[in-house]
DNA sequence: CCTCGTCTTTAGCAATGCCTAACCATAGGG
DNA sequence: CCCTATGGTTAGGCATTGCTAAAGACGAGG
């Protein structure tokens, strides 16, 4: 019993990485590509071009014509793995380690390849099986009950829904999204509306009267669960039974 | 701001348990060599002294005319901090997380190079700021109270004492020792004592009438705080309040 | 003294992952 | 039609961390 080095190595964390990557890319109808990927991961292209190239060949992804980049099944259901592994500890950070989101999801994009499947399945356990990540994200795997989500650019003016989910990819590019809608209270479950003005580039979140601009990208970045809006009152009192489309929903945020 | 990889590179991972296993060798007594540490982290020879000579050409140990190596300042000081990480995160994992001694010890060393300071300090204050490892070692920096340590091997037979640390070294080399003494009851705080026959190779650990044999390997890997012992009654009634030489201390291990 | 065994180092090679410099290719603008 | 900007790739290095094969060093035994 010598040696236990000697086997083919199993994933290195900067696959794990770039197959996190083209991941969140793709599941958010982005095209993965090599210069987003370099953005993402912070290193020169030339750099991609060979992990890339390597993955390939080891039937994680396919490049395509236009240099578009798709995981295999194989890749996409080891992708799964990870981005399960990434939520599930950037959820044990944010919940018992009190850390705030940007700090645990970068927290988490580094350690988390290294947890044993083990330690992986008894964090699950020990938060209570949660269904998805801190901001909102389906943790692969964990039974998340449908939804129907819909970006505050997309959502229409005569509804009101629950805030549900902020985008992985924009939470990357833009942590300081996230302060802001801390500091707004925009948080998850939180009801809210939209109003637009002509061609102003902008939406107007209103939420419990307080009201909030947000430009097209940052609108873009926070969906809401339409699957449990209600219609919206334009007097402001937005807590009539009119017409409960689902159940009824509390505005506010659980524990 | 392009870049963030230029920097000169911190510790590797590998760096750090080299740093790490010598930090434990010269801890016990032990002369660190190369062929010891190539056995204690699972690689060749030849490995090892690479490494090695640019660990000395960092400053981080000197190798010895006799081949032997001892940690630098620097390197005792960084290698401390990473001793003390992975106490905590082992700490973490075996209170918080359920896992037994040695799944412990193996997972915190391969995931606590990983965490950043910020999440450690968040553990150990979560934890409780607890000053040993679960199997007794000191978490260097947390305050740990004076104790006067003496191996099983070295207890005189008119004592009994607490059992207060495992060796880590014995750890790593023969984990069914864990699960040895766990299954014979032996675990940290429970007073014991030692018989000895003549020349046998081995000793009677006695402990509230229960009796087990251990080679000198296995006793020289347990450890009591005499600073805590009584003497012994020979009758095997031990619990007689005859001259406590400290505070009493019972014989029930921690929650 | 020679030999054997153990420990260590040298030499040489490979895989990862990172970089810079330079080249190619394609899409627009003029 | 050419020129240039953008995005990719190729070429060529370098550091780290592993490996094997082979050589040196040293002590214990014959």
């Amino acid at each position: 019993m010598p040696s236990s080095r000697n086997s083919p190595p199993d994933l290195s964390a900067v696959t794990s990485r770039y197959l996190e990557a083209v991941y969140y890319m793709a599941h958010e109808g982005e095209v993965a590509r090599p210069s987003k990927l370099a953005e993402w991961l912070g290193v020169q292209a030339p750099t991609v071009t060979g992990v890339v190239q390597r993955m390939r060949d080891r039937g994680y992804l396919s490049i395509g014509e236009d240099r578009s980049l798709s995981l295999t099944e194989a890749g996409e259901s080891l992708a799964s793995e990870i981005v399960r592994r990434h939520r599930v500890v950037e959820r044990w950070l944010a919940d018992q380690m009190g850390m705030d989101w940007a700090a645990a999801d970068l927290e988490a994009g580094r350690i988390a390849h290294f947890f044993s499947a083990d330690l992986v399945a008894r964090l699950f356990e020990r938060l209570g099986r949660p269904i998805t990540c801190p901001h909102g994200n389906e943790i692969p795997g964990a039974g998340c009950p449908p939804r129907q989500l819909v970006c505050l650019a997309d959502l229409g003016p005569e509804l009101l829904a629950p805030i549900a989910r902020i985008s992985e990819v924009a939470e990357h590019e833009a942590p300081q999204l996230l302060r802001l809608l801390d500091r707004e209270g925009l948080h998850l479950e939180r009801l809210v509306g939209v109003e637009r003005a002509e061609g102003a580039g902008a939406i107007t979140v209103v939420s419990d009267g307080h009201a909030t601009s947000l430009g097209l990208p940052a609108a873009r970045a926070v969906w809401v669960d339409v699957s449990r809006s209600r219609p919206r009152a334009r007097t402001g009192r937005a807590t009539g039974p009119g017409t409960p489309r689902t159940r009824p929903q509390a505005a506010i945020p659980p524990s």
